[in-house]
DNA sequence: CTGTATCCCGAGAGATACTG
DNA sequence: CAGTATCTCTCGGGATACAG
């Protein structure tokens, strides 16, 4: 495996993990710190509980977050950033950003394109 | 829908499409400039063209890319970054940069993990 | 409250064959 | 060379039901 500088990104190595629809999402709520899970669920809209679980399992499994569990009556558990986590953070803030800034382009290069390219009649 | 400094990501608008697996790959490719179809292609491993011409196409669509087809025999399609295409380039090289740095740590986070819980007989 | 276990479904990936 | 057209198949998403 070469290790020079952003040459071939052969597969998806590009990334350390392939991100399922929620992980970046996941990551950006928990921007303001500890979070629990029905509280996570409900501040991301209607995240299904297994897509949500999935993630955060993931997300803790590859170190990017930590997850803290009290046998108290209800359970309780706790869902944090690590450092790692953080760093991914800022990632996610930088696509985020480049995506504010650019939707209305984006949208009106496609506009452009489609009235160009569709033809759904001859 | 709120304008402020990267509140809540409601669904996927986090990014501005949602990439397919070869997305970032054809993006970090165009690095150095020009390149055709098959040059891509044979750049990138093993893609099937159907999946390299559908990525490409969404790139161009979204303005990422531009398209140039020669009336030539053989046909010729050069295939570019755009302006929009080199900042999404820069941000894709923070994500693999960031992959390279920290890919032995999430691998032994995840050789951590899995030891504790792995459990497939009682 | 915080999950896991199922089932269903559609989207995307990949292989193959064919066309301008 | 540069694609399109099909087909198959797997994976992830989503809903529902159940458990600790």
């Amino acid at each position: 495996m070469s290790t020079s500088p952003l040459d071939p990104p052969s597969g998806h190595e590009l990334l350390v993990v392939r991100p399922s629809k929620w992980t970046l999402v996941v990551v950006v709520q928990l921007r303001e710190g500890t979070m629990r899970f029905n509280e996570l669920r409900r501040n991301m809209g209607g995240v299904p509980q297994k897509s949500l679980s999935q993630t955060l399992r993931e997300l803790e499994r590859d170190g990017f977050v930590t997850r803290t569990a009290y046998a108290t009556i209800p359970p309780r558990v706790d869902y944090d950033l690590t450092e790692l986590g953080r760093e991914v953070l800022t990632l996610a803030d930088d696509f985020h950003r480049f995506a504010q800034r650019n939707r209305e382009a984006v949208e009106e290069a496609r506009r452009l394109f489609d009235a160009v390219d569709a033809r759904p009649s001859a």
